[in-house]
Parts: structure tokens; C-alpha cells; sequence
RNA sequence: GCGCUCGUAGCUCAGGGGAUAGAGCGCUGCCCUGCGGAGGCAGAGGCCGGAGGUUCGAAUCCUCCCGGGCGCACCA
């Protein structure tokens, strides 16, 4: 990407500069390019010299000034000049920038991705919330996140692996299979209530239902006895299904839906990691319970891994499961997606890794903070009544998915958010997705209408695109690369819908400025056809990567 | 109390060592005898929570304080 190449420009300097004698010798730090806010400025600004003047002894203009004597020339730069205090500047060649629409366009689907990740496995594990319920809307926010980061990182070549834990297992899925056993028991008319901490919520009845509607009352036992742990794990399967169809509904797809419960099985993960513990001396008994000695990682304090009623605990599991991720199944890299209710786990994970023997630094574990419903002005309560939530399902239904996906990505993911339903469901200019989508039915509509009157960009002149509007939507479009490798490196994928919006500001000013299809003038009429084709390619995959979709009009 | 995180325009949020702090919405005033006005242009609006410090340079890094959110289980 062009950024890469004005920054070794800058490298290249640095060195003539320094073998040439105009600089002192110094070992140099890694040089940053970036872009100014005021145009006048340039396309791109080097900080070298204000950084490095202590070291070279000289003034910072002075600095600058050796610098670009010795900037190697460069087909895409017009002029590199140096300002107070200490900037080197770089001025894209306006014919450089103007032949970027033709490669863009001709990139086409392929624009923007790479292989920076080649031969890098990563896992991203998201969402794997319990399935003792429906998925609410916090989960969402998970969902919008993991799965966007998956696409970007997919089209930066590297192998992703999206991973969906099911908490299949424990005592939550315990009292899960108790409280259906009671719903299933009421539709045959028995009078039993649902147990203490159980699941209120009527979608258990549903459950219960559906289970009954199939197998009729092969579950029934007699009055007083324990429910079939069978009966158990088929509501955990019909839950798992209808939180895999909520996601579907999302657009999120996973490659793997992975069960705790197959971590404990006889001879497992579980049983292994608990002995390898065990050998490397990590694990203590102590008042009936089974603890990992975490606190000589460097933990505030030992946590316990079997309780004194044999029950494994989720952190138990939890170590299991990343063995099985970074020893097993040997991932480079490992992304896990929580919501910020579970910080205080991060530490502890991480703690347990490296004494699996994996190393924690490949384990990036990104918290989004939670999410509060309005309506306008209104707040809306996230539990409707006593178990009762609201769940993703709702607000996919009620607001679309686009608007959904979009508006939980807009705020960086350690910033609590509201998610206000009244505006994602407008169908106006205060709602950021359609003006963004609307960009891109606009842009199909001049397509469209360019060949029905038989216009179209072959053998365009790319060298036309000169007009001010033209060129800064195209050096907008030159920034999605950026854009990707800031979602990557940060984990952030809220940078993506904000360069959406910006990228349609950029080509509404164009659209204004800009008549596209003129009779009478036809080789400018070829050149702005591309410019439009090398807009949409770039609008679409930048919506396309988010989950949002490209509408052709609307 | 301890840990993580946030505090930037009226509202929702970007920016996380650089040059005069940005966007959307809202507000005020403009622009349709041409491809979709779900658009564009201009303007008003900020001691970047507060106080110290580091630096040539701080909204950004450090310390303390104030305020919000989330954690600190033999729950997950």
C-alpha cells in the first residue's frame, strides 16, 4: 500500500542521508508515516526529523532538510517539502492517484486484501454464550465484532477459524435440564413448579413443548424422581439450534461449534491438562477442593478447579479448552471475544496458558463493554419481566441486520454503547448505514443508466480524474488498506464503519461536483464510469466486510 | 478497598505523542430549467473531567483527585 512505500522512502533517505555524511550516525528508530489534517500539509507527513534532532545534534529543520535531498524520486510522489517545525512532506502525483481508479477497479473483488497473514493460523472464539437461553443483545455486540474481525482477517490471508464454545456442561446446563424437566412435567398435567435459581423464562416451556410434541412422555418419570440427564441435552440441542439460526440470522456463520462437555470425557482434555498440572507441580488440595496454585504465576490468589462436590469449575474447563486450542489443535494465534463482565478472567487464562505450556502473548483476548437498549429517549429495561430478556433475535427483526451489524460496530469496543432502536430503524438521513448504503445505490444507479445509454468505462483515460472532487474520493479509496491493518493490529473493527461513512461523504461531494454521464463530452464520461466502478468495488467490499449489505437501490 | 475501563461540540462518537482537535445527528442560513435531494455548501457550537509532571511538542504518556460502567465466588 502506498503508505509502506512513502515510509521507505523516508528509510531510504535516512540511510543516504547518513552514508552521504549530511546525517551523523545514530541507530535509527522505526520511522512512522502519517496524514496530516490540513491538506495543505500533503498526502503524507514524516515526524523523523523532530524525533531524531537530539540524536543527530541539528535542528529539526536542518534535519528535514538532509532528509529530502535525499528522498529517492518516486513515480507516485509530486513533491516532498520540508515545514516548521520539523515535517517532511509528501504530495501524491494528482497522475499517480488518477491511474490508482483504474487499478482499483480493475482489483475489483481482490482490492485491499493481502497475505500478511499467510500461514498464520487464528482462531476466533465469539459469542459462546450459555445455552441455558436465547442470545441477547450483549451477545450481539459480540457477534457483529468477532465476525467482522474473522472477514478482515480472512482478507489478509491469514487462516481463520471461527469457534463457537457451547457451555454444554456445569451447573448452570444442570439446573437448565431440572427447570425443562418441571415444564415438561406441567404439560402432562403434573403439579410441580420450577426449582429455586431456575430458568423463568417461557421459552423453556417452549422447549418442553416441542420435546413433547416429538417424543411424546418417554422423559416422564415418577412423581419425585430426578429428570433423564437425556432430556437435558436434548434442550441443550434444541437451545444450541436456535442460537445457531439467531446467528445465522446475523450473518454470522462458525467452521466449529465446540462442546465442553466433549472436553471431559473419559481419557480427555480435561483428565490430560489436570495431570499435566499436576506434574509440573501447579496444583494444591486444600479444604475439600481441588485448587490451581495461580498465585504462583503471578495471580492475586489461587482459584479453585474441582469443588469439594467433584464438580469440575469453568475456569477447570476453560484451561482444557485453550490447551486443546494452543497444544492440540496448535493455533498461532488466538483471538477469544468476551464481554467486559468477564475482565477479571483474562488474567487468570492467560496465567493458565503459559503453565500449559503455551505462550500467553498469542492469546489476545478483546472486551467489548455492555449494552443498554433506548428507544429515542427511553431507556428499555433488558429484561422484560422476570427471565424474560431481550433477545437478538427481536432486534434483528425489528431493525434489520444491517443496521444492527452496523451500529454495533460504530463505537470502539471498550466504550459502553447505547443502542438506540428508533434511530437504526429510520429510514432517514440521521440513520449512518443508509447514508452509506444509499452511496451505494446511487453509484449502481449511474451504472445502470450508463448502459442503457450505452456508455461504459472500457478504455477509459484514467489521466482525466482530475478534478478536486475526483481526487479526493479516490485517495479515499486508496485508505481502506490502512483502514484494514488498523483493524487487525488494534482488534478494532469500528474503524471500518467510520471509514464507510467517510468514503460516502466522498463520493456524494463527488456526485454533486461531478456529472458522470455527459453526451458530449465521452472520454470523460469513460473516465468517471471507472472512477465509479473503482467506488463501488471498495463501498461494497467495505459494507460486504462489515455484514452490512450493498444495495443496488432501495 | 483493589483491578480493568470510560469521561472530547447540545446528543452519539472518532482521534490514543505532532502542525489551527474531527465526523454524524440536532440547530441557523443557502443550493433542484442535468445521472436518485435518503444529497451538497456555509455557519454557530470545545479551557478534550480537574490538578500536577515528563517532552522541542500532551486530548494522547505518568502520578494524584473527581465522576460513570464492569469485575474482585468451591457462577459462568
Amino acid at each position: 500500500m502506498i503508505r509502506d512505500e512513502i515510509r521507505a522512502l523516508v528509510e531510504q533517505a535516512l540511510a543516504a542521508a547518513q552514508g552521504a555524511g549530511d546525517l551523523p550516525q545514530f541507530a535509527t528508530p522505526a520511522v512512522t508515516v502519517e496524514h496530516p489534517q490540513r491538506p495543505e500539509h500533503g498526502d503524507f507527513s514524516a515526524n523523523l526529523p523532530l524525533r531524531i534532532q537530539g540524536l543527530a545534534k541539528m535542528k529539526a529543520v536542518e534535519v528535514a532538510e538532509a532528509l529530502r535531498r535525499h528522498v529517492p524520486a518516486s513515480e507516485a510522489v509530486a513533491a516532498v517539502r520540508v515545514a516548521p517545525p520539523g515535517f517532511l512532506n509528501f504530495y501524491l502525483e494528482p497522475g499517480w492517484v488518477a491511474r490508482q481508479a483504474a487499478a482499483i477497479a480493475a482489483a475489483g473483488e481482490q482490492y485491499a486484501t493481502s497475505d500478511a497473514g499467510r500461514g498464520q493460523r487464528v482462531q476466533i472464539e465469539y459469542v459462546s454464550a450459555n445455552p441455558t437461553g436465547p442470545i441477547h443483545v450483549g451477545n450481539g455486540r459480540g457477534a457483529a465484532i468477532g465476525s467482522t474481525l474473522a472477514n478482515v482477517m480472512r482478507g489478509a490471508g491469514y487462516d481463520v477459524e471461527q469457534e463457537y464454545y457451547v457451555n454444554d456442561a456445569g451447573t448452570q446446563v444442570a439446573i437448565f435440564g431440572r427447570t425443562l424437566y418441571a415444564r415438561y412435567q406441567q404439560l402432562f398435567g403434573r403439579e410441580v413448579t420450577i426449582p429455586e435459581n431456575g430458568y423463568p423464562g417461557e421459552y423453556v416451556v417452549e422447549v418442553a413443548k416441542g420435546i413433547r410434541n416429538r417424543l411424546g412422555d418417554r422423559f416422564l418419570r415418577p412423581s419425585g424422581e430426578e429428570s433423564d440427564p437425556e432430556l437435558g441435552r436434548l434442550g441443550i440441542h434444541v437451545m444450541v439450534d436456535q442460537i445457531r439460526e439467531d446467528l445465522h440470522a446475523m450473518g454470522v456463520e462458525y467452521d466449529v461449534w465446540y462442546s465442553e462437555r466433549s472436553l471431559q470425557a473419559e481419557g480427555g482434555m480435561y483428565d490430560r491438562v489436570l495431570s499435566l498440572l499436576r506434574e509440573r507441580g501447579y496444583i494444591v488440595e486444600r479444604e475439600g477442593a481441588v485448587w490451581f496454585a495461580s498465585s504462583e504465576l503471578g495471580e492475586s490468589k489461587d482459584n479453585v478447579l474441582i469443588r469439594s462436590d467433584g464438580m469440575p469449575t469453568y475456569y477447570a474447563t476453560d484451561i482444557a479448552y485453550h490447551y486443546d486450542k494452543f497444544i492440540e489443535r496448535g493455533f498461532d494465534r488466538v483471538i477469544d471475544i468476551w464481554g467486559a463482565d468477564h475482565q477479571g478472567h483474562v488474567s487468570r487464562v492467560k496465567a493458565a496458558v503459559a503453565a500449559v505450556g503455551g505462550d500467553p502473548d498469542r492469546l489476545d483476548v478483546l472486551l467489548y463493554q455492555l449494552v443498554a437498549l433506548r428507544r429515542g429517549r427511553e431507556a428499555v429495561p433488558l429484561s422484560k419481566r422476570a427471565g424474560e430478556i431481550v433477545t437478538l433475535r427481536e432486534i434483528v427483526e425489528e431493525v434489520g441486520v444491517d443496521a444492527t451489524r452496523f451500529f454495533f460496530l460504530l463505537p470502539s469496543a471498550n466504550q459502553t454503547m447505547d443502542f438506540d432502536l428508533e434511530l437504526a430503524k429510520k429510514q432517514s438521513d440521521e440513520n449512518p448505514v443508509f447514508y452509506v448504503q444509499y452511496a451505494h445505490a446511487r453509484i449502481a444507479g449511474v451504472l445502470a443508466k450508463a448502459r442503457e445509454e450505452g456508455f461504459s468505462s472500457e478504455d477509459a483515460d484514467s489521466q482525466l480524474l482530475t478534478h478536486d472532487a475526483e481526487q479526493t474520493l479516490i485517495r479515499k479509496l486508496l485508505l481502506l488498506p490502512e483502514v484494514l491493518e488498523e483493524v487487525i493490529e488494534g482488534l478494532a473493527p469500528h474503524h471500518l464503519p467510520h471509514y464507510a461513512q467517510d468514503l460516502a461523504a466522498a463520493f456524494h461531494v463527488f456526485y454533486t461536483q461531478c456529472r458522470v454521464i455527459d453526451a458530449s463530452n465521452e472520454p470523460l464520461t469513460r473516465a468517471r464510469l471507472l472512477l465509479l466502478d473503482a467506488a463501488r468495488v471498495v463501498l461494497s467490499r467495505t459494507l460486504g466486510l462489515m455484514g452490512v449489505s450493498a444495495p443496488e437501490q432501495m
